[in-house]
DNA sequence: CTTTGTGAACAGATTCACAGCG
DNA sequence: CGCTGTGAATCTGTTCACAAAG
């Protein structure tokens, strides 16, 4: 019962249903029940149910869900049935790995601009789009359609870039960079720090090694 | 009151915490209270008071945190008193933009190895460290003493790699590719997929134009 | 007879509000 | 007094268990 609310935990498990949906669909699987889903991904049969039952009544009572059917559903609420551009603030490594990562493709976005400040990098064509300047951000992303931006520049200049994004109309920011960064109501911005997760994963490590 | 349990909520959130406090520092700060966190990492400050006194009492009532001391606390808490040694797993893209990476070294880790299974990568010196076969997996990573693993190989050997580091001995990993990997009890894995993290922001922006 | 969808029970995390301590 | 540390209250998310539906 679409009830206009969807649970944040539940938006993040979104994509790894659309995974395992799209994984059935690869083995020919016409009809996927709650509890295969939950095998797959690694949850209980009760929070798939749940959690689908959030965006509407896709199943049909002793049989299952249609994989078809409940893959385009699942990719209508992740807004990526028609592809989304995404734009890349930042051509360093990380920048330039992303821009090169080919695994954005098949889930449902395209970059469609790389921007840097460095004169050397800017003109560079790679892997068919050109580094632009970051001084023409807001005519590019204009131009390119670009609903999503990636931050991937240092610490001290992700704020600012998220800024620019934001006056040039960008409303979902994924920022690598390891500050949090501010933006205005209406706008969603994301946190990708990867040494944080590292952490994390060692804070564990280090409750194994106390408790011996 | 360090009553071995800190809730998993709470370690998420140690990472920023801990980047607050160098910043506190870097602005020569020599103490600092619940309320300055709490802006600086953007939660409240019973949030910021209630996770710190999973790890102890660290705080004097009536003044704050002392940062030097409490960052110290922190850095045992994350098993980061020293340097932890991660190994990467795959060379390509993303595997060679995490070696080339700069932002782990002074948040905890150093990068000690480097694994493909192409043998025209093989062999090849890459900033300071070789990329070594994969087949050499257990001998390097315990010559290397590497404790933590980030997996940045396709979807369909992701979960053979992780066979084979824990077989090796690793504990943790991080796993770039898109799938789940399964690590037995006593290991841990943490998902770091990047276009799922552009799915929830563009599940927002659907939101967003849904209620126009 | 099977599996969904969902109220109700439960568990866990956040916030409140104040006692306790410097 | 000021700010921490923490029980108690609240809120949010998860799990249970079953009625409803094919």
């Amino acid at each position: 019962m679409s009830n206009l609310h969807v649970p944040m935990t539940t938006v993040q498990r979104l994509p790894s249903y659309l995974q395992a949906l799209i994984s059935a669909q690869a083995q020919r699987m016409p009809v996927i029940n709650s509890v295969e889903i939950a095998e797959m991904v690694g949850t209980n049969a009760a929070q798939v149910r749940k959690d689908l039952s959030y965006l509407g009544e896709y199943g049909t009572r002793g049989v299952g869900y249609d994989v078809d059917s409940l893959i385009a559903h699942l990719a209508r609420w992740l807004g990526i049935e028609q592809h989304r551009n995404v734009a890349i603030v930042g051509f360093g490594r990380l920048g330039g790995a992303l821009q090169g990562y080919g695994g954005f493709g098949d889930r449902g976005f395209r970059v469609v601009a790389v921007f840097d400040d460095d004169p050397d990098k800017i003109g560079e064509p790679y892997n068919g789009c050109t580094v632009e300047s970051i001084d023409d951000i807001e005519i590019v992303l204009a131009r390119e359609k670009v609903d999503i931006a990636m931050i991937a520049v240092p610490a001290m200049a992700a704020q600012s870039v998220a800024d620019s994004l934001v006056a040039a109309g960008v409303k979902a920011i994924l920022n690598f960079a390891p500050v949090r960064i501010e933006v205005p109501e209406g706008a969603i911005a994301r946190q990708a720090d990867l040494a944080a997760e590292l952490q994390i994963l060692s804070f564990h490590l280090s409750s194994l090694e106390r408790q011996t």
